[in-house]
DNA sequence: GTCTATACAAAGATAGAC
DNA sequence: GTCTATCTTTGTATAGAC
């Protein structure tokens, strides 16, 4: 389990021109892969040589980590936010949660980072597969407090452990995000997020029907 | 839309070097991507030359399109084969479905082949993505045919449209077999393969709340 | 069908001038 | 900080002998 907050004390006063790498890198990763971008592709999209992405960025791998920190760094705070704001609905928590992903959507080819870092796992240096992991289980761990909260409050109908269905739920948009990009289906994000949210729509019950949902659902 | 059960008339009787290639293939494709093998990872796995490959395989677009065809072919085989078989309930054929997931969950490194070549989409030759995306189209298909069956027999409650649920269904497995693997937690699959049942499971009403279910959830 | 040899391009990375 | 120049390795791919 790692700290959603504090996630790095965003000290680093990057340059001008280090933070343009960054926002290459993650672009050039989230829509063509880690393995499969150079610091060819960013000299040229930045109109700069090779060698000044050395001066910023030793190694590859120093770039991706630091690629990989500020995106889980940039979502940490978020949602630690929205974790504090007690005014908000939980419905409205997901709802926020949902955002990015469908704003990736509507691009022609942006899924997440983490998500498309998670299919080379193995060809990846250490340090970003640590990271990738913490950001997944941050990410859950986070979905299933709120999930949590929303069937206490009543919103929500859990039919199964907080935890699997934050699971099913982190899973599902990462999984819908890579499916929508390859077959160019902008409704396949939708789709799945009117899914889920339909899958958790509290019981006509009213108030207590969160936890009678989760009961119910003995070992399930 | 596609076919599912003439994929391809598996009429080529590869050599057994080639079959061996398209084996080592296939495995470094899901466990490293396809932009992260090479032709010198086949040849040292087969302790063969290079060279040798690109007898049996021109270019490495050809053999990447050989996989996925050979791939697609075995599911879409299977899955046909369950589509005619009308004595399993729909439950058990979902079970089915789920297998090969757990299955590459076992393993410490594979996820679904068509899952890992998605993450990089456009890095991609345009051949296998159109493969590719034919077979999420394929499988979300095939999976939403039997989630409306199931639900017409009262076996299951659908909270939305079959196809939606379909397409949360087929992204939650995708992606938490990503997840999984990252983060090595033997968990994350069957936790969402629960998960999943968990929402499909019948209200306790009967017969007609498949339907009942699926008219609740209006345009949701 | 498999090998050696080789061509050619691109990759990550470093040295040192400006 | 950015450049030119260069090194080294690896990648895909081809030619031609065996």
């Amino acid at each position: 389990m790692r700290r959603l907050s504090a996630a790095t004390p965003n000290a680093k006063p990057v340059s001008a021109t280090a933070e343009q790498i960054l926002d290459q890198a993650e672009t050039l990763i989230q829509t063509r892969s880690y393995s499969a971008f150079s610091y060819q592709d960013i000299a040229d999209a930045l109109g700069i040589r090779k060698a000044s992405i050395h001066y910023h960025f030793a190694t590859k791998a120093d770039l991706g980590v630091a690629v990989v920190d500020r995106y889980a760094e940039r979502f940490g705070n978020a949602l630690a936010a929205l974790d504090r704001d007690q005014s908000r609905s939980s419905a409205q928590l997901l709802d926020f949660y949902c955002e990015p992903y469908l704003q990736y959507a509507q691009t022609p080819d942006r899924v997440c980072l983490c998500g498309a870092l998670a299919a080379e796992t193995l060809a990846l240096p250490p340090q970003i597969r640590e990271r990738v992991a913490g950001f997944f289980e941050d990410h859950q761990a986070w979905l299933a407090r709120i999930l949590e909260r929303g069937a206490q409050r009543g919103e929500f109908t859990l039919r199964t452990a907080a935890v699997r269905t934050a699971r099913m739920f982190f899973g599902a948009l990462q999984g819908a995000l890579l499916v929508k990009r390859t077959t160019g289906d902008m409704t396949q994000l939708k789709d799945v997020v009117t899914a889920l949210k339909s899958q958790l729509a509290a019981d006509r019950g009213g108030k207590a029907s969160g936890v009678k949902g989760l009961r119910k659902a003995r070992k399930n």
